[in-house]
Parts: structure tokens; sequence; C-alpha cells
DNA sequence: CTTAAAATATGACATTTGTCATAATAATCA
DNA sequence: TGATTATTATGACAAATGTCATATTTTAAG
């Protein structure tokens, strides 16, 4: 890992962390935390910058302080495919840690990160004595199943064009917008083909109709939802 | 439920069931057992019965010790989409029980079943007191999600001809074959098909293809796989 | 066994989506 | 700034897939 790791003098404490609270961490005691706060180590990681890429072993979790990536699995016929977004209070890698295997998906800075390295001791640790911090990670993980499999029902079941009428409602939901109301997340029409799965051509083709269609407005790179009623609709 | 209860008298005894040893269960000590054995219920599945329907609250999980399953979610379109087959030595409803949510999924016997009720009560308390059965459901979950996202991936990127290929092998590969080399489970067509995410017609034309190019072998409902090679080539 | 119903099969055609080519625009860098 | 490259956009066409119609076969029911 080539990350830029924070000098000490700006290490937070995680007793004092608010992202902690969203997380499986919140579980976690006065104690706990005290330890966690030694040997953790934050990282600034930059927009494109990869923080492991699939097949990699890993020996720890990532606990995201902010910023978006992208969590990527490379298909068979060489295509990326986009499976998730991750942002601010999530932890990456427990899926790997906790099935003591290497990661299945690549994680890649969507825009400028922070994020802090928790070793897998202590992880493990957390596990082995700390029950409601287990449970977290037990409903978070099941809550990442519950989606996992809506989404391939989704892919499986819905058109082009319902899915990225779906996936510019749920980019809009989850990552809010900015002060002019386009998506706060940007991503390349490359990498939005690569979310919901088809030819970047024919992605673009269909924000292009959706623009002529007033449901969207496009500039340059900014989406901005303007029809959100009737994109819920086509979005079935 | 209206499943038939098995009687008393044919009640196996936990501690002597093979099936546990293939599941979570295999961490709990005699005494859990004993006191599973005591709580548990056996039922009888139908061929064709439903054990429980996409938003059903369920008030613990079922352990199977024989048949197999389809595990489906109706889709926006009113199609029903079989996300994933489960068989001998795998628990149902964990995801439920754990997030203290509806089931997402509906369950469906594909063939007569016997399966074991364990109700809730019961496995909260493995989780409060049994640390490596705790570890073995997360294992178990954390290989569904890692499933579940390899399979939004093929969904989204391979070709309905590909995922066919993939999913005969999968039926071979997972439950097995008979005496005469053919498939064990039976699925229909029209259930076969939304196991690919495709109409019911496409997938009968591409079973056909198959069998004309003597990949397959089709006599009524059972397929028999003849070049697996070339259908893991096609595959990809 | 006969008949009705369901499942499988196939053809014809429309629609969706992918691919390749090329143009227009935006971003990057010397 | 100007040149270069990457991204976005659009057209033309091919390939894949869905839909509807209709046989044919299999299964279930009486």
């Amino acid at each position: 890992m080539f990350f830029n790791k924070v000098p000490i003098g700006s290490m937070s404490k995680c007793e004092q962390c608010i992202v902690r609270e969203f997380s499986s961490l919140k579980a976690l005691n006065k104690e706990e935390l005290l330890h966690l706060s030694d040997c953790k180590e934050s990282y600034t990681i930059k927009k494109g910058e990869v923080i492991f890429e699939e097949g990699d072993t890993i020996n720890g979790i990532y606990c995201i302080k902010d910023g978006v990536c992208k969590m990527s699995k490379l298909s068979a016929n060489g295509k990326d495919h986009i499976v998730k977004l991750i942002s601010k209070g999530e932890l990456l890698g427990q899926r790997s840690i906790i099935s003591d295997e290497p990661v299945n998906l690549s994680a890649v800075a969507l825009e400028d990160m922070e994020v802090c390295f928790i070793p897998k001791t202590e992880i493990m640790g957390f596990f082995d004595k700390n029950n409601q911090f287990s449970m977290n990670v037990m409903k978070t993980i099941c809550g990442d199943l519950k989606e996992a499999d809506l989404h391939s029902v989704n892919m499986a079941q819905k058109t082009v064009k319902e899915r990225l009428a779906e996936t510019l409602l749920y980019l809009a939901d989850t990552f809010g917008k900015n002060e002019d109301n386009s998506l706060k997340v940007q991503l390349s029409r490359e990498e939005l083909a690569s979310m919901i799965g088809t030819a970047t051509e024919s992605c673009i083709r269909l924000l292009s109709d959706f623009n002529k269609l007033g449901l969207i407005e496009l500039a340059g790179k900014k989406i901005t939802l303007k029809e959100i009623g009737k994109l819920k609709k086509m979005a079935e």
C-alpha cells in the first residue's frame, strides 16, 4: 500500500470520531476505542487511487471517514463491472477478513478519501470479546446480502433504460446533491455504464434521450435530475 | 405453516443428525444439541409447496435435511426470478432472523423435502453463548455475499447463452446426476429461464440449439450434459 | 383410454442492445 | 496558448433477445 500516512499530530482519536457511530464500530467501549486509536493508521487516498485489487490479500479492514469509492469486479470478457459504491461510515474488507480469503472486489477511490486501516488481529479480538460488535457486523453483511440479491434480480429482469433510471435515483438518494442540485458523485459515462451493465455508448445514448425528454439535465459531467417522479415510474 | 409435522416417534435426535455437520450447527456442543432436539420440529414438505413467501415474517430458521428448494423474488414486472437453489445441509432464513426483518425471498420445494424448524429464540441463544456458531454463520453469509456479487456481475455482463451454459454446469456440479447421467434437479424450462433471467422461449430455443450442437441431450424434462468441456468454454 | 390442460417447441417479427465508425467537445500538458 | 489526448455524442448497422402466434408433445384428470 502506498497511501499517504497522516502524521501522528493530526491523527484523530477514535473515541471522538463521529464516523464510527455509523458503523459496526459503534458497539466498542471506551477501552476498546483507546486500544483501537493506538493500532489504527490514517490515510488519505487521492481520487483514482486503488485501495485494493481483486485477489489481494488484505490484513485488516478500512473504515471510511470521508469520500466514496467504487467496488468492482473484472468479468470474463475483460470488462470491469461496478458492483456497488461505498462511502463515509462504511467498513471495507469485512468479508475478506471474516472468510479469511483474498478480496473478491477491487476498491478504487472516486474522489479524495480519508480512511483508517484497522489490523485484522484487532478486528478478530473484537469478534472474540464483543458480542454486540459481531451482531452489528452480521447485520451489516445481511443487509449487503439482501441488496446484492435484489441487485441481481434487477440486472436480470430490468431493461437498460430501467436500470439507468434506477441508478440515477440511487445516486441522488445515497450520495446527495450539490448546491446546484446536480449529483454529488461524479461518475464518467463509462463508470455509469459499468454500474448498470451496458455498453458505454448505450449509456450515453439513453442519458441523451432522458435529457431530451426533460427527465434530466446534462452539463458536462454534471447530471441533474429534473423529474424524479417520472424517473421513478421509469425505473418501475 | 401447514406442513406435515413428523410424529415424535420418528423424530431424529439432532446429536445423531449427519446433515448438521454440514451447516453452522456443527459448532454446537452436546448440551446445546440436546436442547435443540427438544425444541426443533421436523416437517416433510411436498414438491411445489411453499416454505415461506417474500415478505413473510418467520420465527425461526429451517435446516434442510433433504431435498432442494428454489429461492425466488418477484420482480417489478411480475416475473419470478430464481436467485438461488438451496439443498441438504443448508440453513434457510438466517438473514431474516439476524436482520430481524421479513424474508426477502420466497422458498418453494423443487422436490419432496425434509426440514427441521429451529425457533428464533434458540438461534439467538446460540449467537449469545457460542462464538464459534456465530463465526460459522458469518462465514456462510459472507460466502453467500461473494456468490451474490459474482452472480450480479454474470447477469450484467454475460449473454443469455453464456448464462445458460454456466447454469447447466452449476446444476450438474452442485446437485449431481442420476444413474443415466441426467441432471438430478429437474427444473421446468420456465424455471430454468427464470434462473438465467430470460424469456422462457429464449431458454427453450437455446437448449434446442445446444442439443443440435451435441452439447447436451434432451429427453422430456431430462437434460444430460454431453460436452462438459465445450460447455465450460461457452460459459467463458 | 380419452380428453383437457399444461409444457415444450418453433417460426416470424419487433425491439433492444452492442459494435464500429466518426464527429464534437472537454481536459491535459508541454 | 496550442497541440494532444480522453471523453462524450451520434449515426449506421448487426446481433441478441423478447413477444406473439401456433404447433406439437407431455402430463394430468375424469
